[in-house]
RNA sequence: GGGCCUGUGGCUUAGCCUGGAUAGAGCGCCGGGCUUCUAACCCGGAUGUCGGGGGUUCGAAUCCCCCCAGGCCCGCCA
């Protein structure tokens, strides 16, 4: 829709002026779209642009694929305002269920995130991967993109190792009514500690590191057992979150089947390869300075190549491979992608966040120092509910209750995906618990409020005609959203729709406060009513693509 | 030391890729609005050397270079 305004504009431009580019943005306050050509055509037709853009507007205005718009030109700004045909056509596609959903596509799309070592439980660190990985996943969905959404789970690391000698060796019982996640982290840090007193230690978790790569049977039974029980836990926070996976890929698993070796063996006939004692790649030549180290002197492989095992069995299986990962893996991401095009393998995209850290530091759960995100969800709840509480006394417990974990989710879901991913950031009780404006509780309430309009109701004739400068104002916010989706998964920026659902909640509220609906009779309550349902409809898609519930009353 | 990312009112932040009309918002502050469709709201006001300096351009928060500050990375960890 405006998308389509878009290209129809841009191609009257283009034919008219013969430029390849007709400069066209957004209008702001000013216009629907507006062009800048009259700048870029100064120079060479050695005019001014304010001359330029007059003449442009007349000649636009006589074209027939631009009856509707109207054309002005503001000094040197081409203005293009769209007319009621343009409006009645938005609030058509906009009041059906599903707006926003882009055409079918054929390309099958894998998507990786979260992906966080089971040693301890997700904090809020591990969350904005979660949230950025889920977002985005579901922005594909209603894109039309056919997905797959894949957990990697490193079950044979060091850390696990560390784990697992800690359950050999430490008192590990678990606590009465903790959480297996928060059980398995209390073992971890145990296991550190003992390690930093004892270096003898290492020894011992080396020699289970051996035992996993070798498929020593017990060993392989005692990993299994932690790291699951470790994603158990994960899964009932991620669950909590509204953050699902498909599909849970042992990375253990591609030394069983044989891929890591066959990669390995592949590795060892590139060029770059250098077989020492170890094996590694020298990709100098690409900027990388390191080597990439594949294999260690004993002969076990690093994550490194079960990494490329498993990049290479996504690439083979779907056409685009996405991942998310923080900042921290920024570099061996590069050589990742390096080597899978030195390979001819399909090249993974990575959509990188960086770091959230805390008031004193950065986390780290070897040092038990994170906020965990189950703690963060448990005490969003209860604000929630004791603000629900307070607004709404009369409801049910039950009801406040299910009101209250709607709100908490919306309120972590939204205060973390708003924040551009390539912006670190430092973990803040005030402003996670904040259900006011530019919060996820704040565009719930809009919607609610147009619920609570929309109940109020028997029924309406449906009234496509808007007039008023707030009713039209509204109605071209909501015709962004399909093109908003779209730029989501072109450009992998999941908090542009976090910006887009808030501006929309943004316009409708200033609607509600200027424009009796219910109040009003005729037509003008017809249309109104029309315009609330539209806003609904598509505040609902945009808070269920930010995997947030579009609650009906709060 | 090298690489990547960030620096926008007191605080948090959008805009930067793809340069253009008075840099947009929230919190906080000041003032106003609930017998009214849900005040988790709305309206008005004060607050900005867009980290600093140079350059490109008719035009720079946006592009290029240098510098400063913070984060992350540079392992036979993952």
């Amino acid at each position: 829709m405006l998308h389509d305004m878009y290209t129809v504009i841009g191609n009257a431009i283009r034919e008219t002026t013969g430029t390849d580019d007709a400069l066209l943005t957004d209008g702001g306050e000013h216009a629907d779209l507006a062009s800048t050509i009259a700048f870029a055509l100064a120079k060479q037709k050695k005019q001014a642009p304010v001359k330029i853009a007059q003449d442009l507007a007349a000649e636009l205005t006589k074209n027939p694929a631009l009856a509707g718009v109207t054309i002005e030109a503001k000094g040197p700004y081409l203005n293009f305002i769209f007319g009621s045909a343009y409006v009645s056509e938005v609030l058509r596609a906009a009041v059906r269920p599903g707006y926003g959903n882009l055409p079918k596509k054929t390309v099958r799309v894998v998507l990786e995130h979260t992906s966080a070592n089971p040693n301890g439980p997700l904090h809020v660190g591990h969350i904005r991967n979660s949230i950025i990985g889920d977002t985005l996943a579901r922005a594909f969905r209603k894109a039309g993109y056919p997905l797959e959404v894949q957990y990697y789970v490193n079950d044979m690391g060091r850390q696990i190792a560390i784990v697992v000698w800690g359950f050999d060796n430490l008192d590990s019982t678990q606590i009465e009514g903790e959480k297996e996640d928060a059980h398995i982290a209390r073992v971890y840090i145990a296991a550190n500690q003992e390690i930093q007193k004892d270096e003898g230690i290492t020894q011992q978790v080396n020699v289970l590191m051996q035992l996993i790569e070798n498929g020593d049977p017990a060993t392989v039974r005692k990993f299994r057992k932690e790291v699951s029980r470790c994603l158990d836990g994960f899964k009932v926070t991620m669950k909590d979150l509204n953050v699902a996976h498909d599909r849970f890929v042992w990375e253990s698993d591609f030394i069983r089947n044989g891929d890591t070796e066959r990669i390995v063996n592949k590795l060892k006939e590139m060029p770059q390869a250098r077989e020492e004692e170890t094996l590694a790649l020298d990709l100098s030549e690409f900027g990388f300075e390191n080597k990439y180290v594949i294999r260690r002197s004993d002969g076990t492989s690093v994550y490194a190549a079960r990494d490329l095992a498993y990049h290479a069995w996504k690439g083979a299986n779907f056409d685009r491979v996405i991942d998310v990962l923080g900042a921290d893996h920024k570099l061996i991401g590069a050589q990742l992608q390096c080597t899978m095009k030195l390979l001819g393998e399909r090249v993974p995209e990575i959509v990188h966040f960086e770091f959230v850290s805390l008031p004193e530091g950065s986390m780290s759960t070897r040092a038990g120092k994170f906020v965990s995100a189950d703690d963060l969800i448990t005490e969003i709840r209860k604000r929630a509910f004791d603000e629900v509480t307070a607004r709404r006394p009369e409801l049910e417990e039950e009801t406040r209750k299910s009101i209250a974990e709607s709100v908490g989710l919306a309120a972590i879901r939204y205060d973390i995906v708003k924040v551009s991913p390539e912006k670190s950031t430092v973990f803040d009780w005030k402003d996670a618990l904040d259900f006011e404006r530019q919060s996820g509780p704040y565009i719930q309430y809009a919607h609610a409020r147009a619920c609570s309009i929309l109940d109020k109701v028997e029924s309406f004739t449906e009234c496509f005609d808007l007039e008023t400068e707030q009713e039209i104002a509204l109605a071209k916010q909501i015709a962004r959203f399909p093109m908003v989706i779209d730029s989501v998964v072109t450009e992998l920026r999941p908090h542009i729709l976090a910006t887009y659902a808030r501006e929309l909640a943004d316009t409708f509220n200033t609607f509600y406060h200027f424009e009796p609906v219910l109040r009003s009779e005729g037509a003008v309550r017809n249309r109104r009513l029309t315009l609330v349902k539209a806003v609904q409809n598509t505040l609902k898609e945009a808070l269920e693509t930010l995997g947030i519930d579009a609650i009906h009353t709060m």
